[in-house]
Order: structure tokens, then C-alpha cells, then sequence
DNA sequence: TTGACTTGAATGCATATGCATGTAATATAC
DNA sequence: GTATATTACATGCATATGCATTCAAGTCAA
């Protein structure tokens, strides 16, 4: 810890500091949810489509804070292995999306694993903190524009 | 919004709330490290190589929480444009890292833009906010382990 | 109607991420 | 001192991430 005199040395760089966050938490997540062959990021898409019933790429970036491109790329692991089902939309730009039966079956054996992650992180952070990363949480995706 | 019978509709996920702040953020401060060509990763790692003065890739994962692996490959980049030096260690398995004078000179340029997004950042969070995101993503990483 | 603009999604590129595995060098047990 | 275990790093694989760009489809103004 040289160059006292350089202040930057001592502050923390909150980009980084949550990227590290970032990281640890969803390895603990991934490693409940290779129980059934799906990341983190998977589930997540899965989830939403569960939700919205019947949606497009565009309608889940919002939801999923995510670019378009990411997304696309996301998405299409899923519809190769028949979880996701792809049709046209009355505006022939978009794609509606939906799970398919096998989609919602392998969601059904996900979400029980994603329970035991958020169980075995909740308890380990205590409500305080949990209700204190879901508000931060809120407010830095509120920075976005 | 169906389902009501299930109360996991309604339980955000610890983790993709996590991910989504995570990504918002990066994409800030990777707007400003832009006008250097660095993105955040590199920054990171650049940064801490700066602090320790002379390294290890085994060191350097656990400042900054990073797999072996990922490590590798976030060198390379930096190594292959010169602005990190690699040569072998005492112990020859490993191999001494550090800054090249392109790479501080790199360093210092990238520091400024960092620190405008810094400011940027926390001038929107607040500081309880911004004190928050530090506490609680030390507890995150605390769960590792 | 048609030309300009906007929008939804895909692709090329480069890096980010980490698991499983491989390989070489070091440490340790006996 | 050799066999075994451990450690440091690299590589193959697959996905994650987003920028710049492209292309097709829809909108809207003149």
C-alpha cells in the first residue's frame, strides 16, 4: 500500500465492489441450479416467460434489464432445446414467446432449486440486508437513463 | 400477473435483482473508461496490479474475487497491447505481473474517467446509499466461503 | 403512394465468466 | 529419494455481455 499520497488508493470503486457481489452470488445460485442443467441467467428468462404467459425480445429486455443482443443470444440455447416456442407475431417484426410444455416442466424442477439458493442466501444475510439489497438494487437499475 | 397460488410470483430474485443493478452499473462506468478503450474488467484489474506494484495471476484472484480462469483470459488482452509485463517467477509455475510505463501512463488517463464516473454514481445514490452498496456487497462476498 | 424515419430483431466482433480438465512445477509423506 | 499430493497456470467448451451494424417491417408525413 504505497503512494499515500494518491487518495484514490483508499476508495472503493462501487462498480467493482458490486461486480465482485455480483459474481460470488450468482456462482451460489448456478450451483443449485446445475441440478437441472440451467444458469442463472436461464432461470431468469424462464421465469419471466412464466409470468408475461406469452411475450417478445423486446418486452424482456425491459423486465430483464438487458441488451437486445444479449437477450437474442440468451434466448436462443432455450428454443434449441424445445423450452422456449417461437412464433410470429401480428407485427411480423417480433416473435411471440412461450414455453413450451417441456419449458414449464423444467421450470417447475428449476424453481425448486432456485427456492433452496434464495433460502440458503436469505438466511445467511439476515432480512435487514436482504431488504437493503433489493432496495439498492432498485435504485442503481433507476440510474439507468 | 395469473398464479396467484404461488407466492414465488411475487418473491424477487435475490440474484436477478443483483444482476440487473450489476449490469446498469457496469454499463456506466463502461461508458466513461470508453473514451480510453478500457472496459470496467480491465480497469479493475489494471488498478490493482498498480497497488500491489508486482503480482501473481494466483494473488490477483483473490482481490478481485475472479476465477483462476477468467483471470487468465482478462489479461491477455492487456498483455498482448503492452501494458502489463509477465515474467517468470522464483517459483516457475508462476509468472510476475506488472504495469508496463504504457500501462501506468494508461492507468493514470483511465483514473480520470473513473473517477467521473464514480462521482457520477455517487452523486445520484446519495451516500447512504452509496454506503449501503459497500456494506452489503462486502456481505455478499463474505458468502463466499 | 412513396420516401424518410422508426422500430424489432439478428449478426460480427471482442471480451467476461467459470466448469472440467490438462500440464508442469513444487511440496510432502514415507 | 521417490511416490503422491498440491499448487499455478493454460485450454476447450459453452454461455454472458453489449457495441456497431445490418436488415426487414411498420409508421408517418407530404
Amino acid at each position: 500500500m504505497n503512494d499515500l499520497t494518491n487518495p484514490n488508493n483508499f476508495i472503493p470503486c462501487l462498480n467493482l465492489e458490486l461486480r465482485k457481489a455480483n459474481r460470488v452470488m450468482s456462482q451460489i445460485y448456478d450451483s443449485y441450479l446445475a441440478h437441472c442443467g440451467l444458469k442463472t441467467s436461464q432461470y431468469s428468462i424462464l421465469r419471466s416467460i412464466r409470468l408475461l404467459k406469452k411475450t417478445t425480445n423486446r418486452e424482456l429486455q425491459d423486465v430483464l434489464v438487458l441488451d437486445q443482443t444479449t437477450l437474442t443470444r440468451g434466448l436462443s440455447p432455450l428454443i434449441r432445446d424445445g423450452y422456449i416456442a417461437v412464433e410470429p407475431g401480428v407485427d411480423r417484426r417480433q416473435k411471440q414467446l412461450s414455453l413450451t410444455a417441456e419449458g414449464k416442466r423444467l421450470f417447475k424442477e428449476a424453481e425448486a432449486h432456485w427456492q433452496e439458493a434464495q433460502q440458503h442466501v436469505s438466511s445467511r444475510l439476515g432480512h435487514q440486508v436482504k431488504s437493503q439489497l433489493l432496495a439498492l438494487s432498485k435504485a442503481v437499475v433507476d440510474l439507468k437513463q
